[in-house]
DNA sequence: GTCTATACAAGGATAGAC
DNA sequence: GTCTATCCTTGTATAGAC
């Protein structure tokens, strides 16, 4: 494996055991048995360093999104798919709970804003698929109110895991926010909506 | 005012206007015209300060919820105290922003975990009594369902805030979120508890 | 192109004088 | 209570070996 790929999943495996703060770049080094200024030369900033991580876990998560668009809208369908990006979400839990200084880092990187809204018309998107499929029943401001809950949910429910719950593994952790979105949804579900969730947890 | 009342005052206004990692103590001193050895004295450490911070914080939320608990369970009673505690949560919101730290803080403190079940067990209580109060219809296990909601929601809503809206005033904010905590609370209300809802936001 | 060695700046923390 | 001086660690930059 090249230098650059080992820096990469060394630096991913030890923010998520300590946190991104936690990690300095001669702590990599060592763990790699590489000079601190090789990595240098690799990420000339620890900024480089993590956007690339955040880069690769959001093309795992579009992927999953891309996954789902191709099918037919249902779902156990959408439920499958934020499994896949719950999963992925946890895997880079370091570099979510190092909230702060990923935003700090995206915030000069990109149009944040863009990506933003184009986040929420996303999902708004999958919400007004699932309520033409008949798997949801949305009135007025529904889509929209379940679009806030989706986005903040998506984002946090990690670090709530982390902070609440911190015990639980992996599969636990995303099983229990997945049941929890389920439940959400099921509030806006049709009968067959509701036969769909049943049947997905079975 | 006592120069630790200061340093108080000062950090809390540089943590929310830049970040907690942004701001050193030197910065502190500066803004104050002391010396940085004397932040040490007052603060051995930035986490102490910041600890302090946090507890007085805390204090103020507490203060929101024994108020609730001293008047007869309501929903539009329930929406005031929250908007009391999302008012506390933005004013203080360096110290929310900068999770990761005030995480590791607080865990090498308290007994976090107890900490963490007082709050469930906290609003519980409050969803069960609104339900007793005929304002709420929880059957089975609606009660947990919005529990973990709530633990989420209330913890998040801030970081969300930022990053989604960074635009909204302190009020626009504020009133946003809890509107979609009212919304979130209709869907479990009674016709008693929707009126209550409505009339609030009135 | 890849890597080592090394220097520098900035931040938290401490000791000791006043 | 307050200050100065100093130490140690961390991110960052670069000169030069291979």
């Amino acid at each position: 494996m090249k230098t650059r790929e080992k820096i990469l999943t060394q630096s991913l495996k030890l923010f998520n055991a300590q946190g991104m703060a936690q990690v300095g770049v001669r702590d990599i080094a060592r763990h790699l048995g590489v000079s601190p200024g090789n990595l240098s030369y690799h990420f000339p900033k620890k900024e480089d360093l993590v956007l690339e991580l955040v880069n690769r876990m959001r093309a795992v998560n579009d992927q999953c999104y891309n996954t789902y668009f191709s099918g037919i809208p249902s779902l156990p369908g959408f439920l499958q798919t934020m499994r896949g990006v719950f999963s992925n979400q946890y895997d880079h839990q370091g570099l979510l709970i190092g909230q702060e200084e990923m935003r700090r880092i995206l915030f000069n990187e990109y149009d944040y804003k863009a990506v933003e809204e184009r986040r929420k018309t996303h999902f708004k998107t999958i919400f007004l698929g699932l309520a033409a499929a008949g798997e949801l029943k949305l009135e007025s401001e529904d889509a929209d109110f379940l679009v806030s809950y989706m986005t903040l949910f998506g984002r946090f429910w990690i670090l709530e895991s982390f902070v609440s719950t911190p015990e639980l593994s992996k599969e636990e952790a995303v099983e229990k926010y997945l049941r929890l979105l389920a439940r959400q949804l099921a509030l806006f579900a049709t009968e067959q909506g509701k036969g769909s969730l049943n049947s997905f947890f079975e």
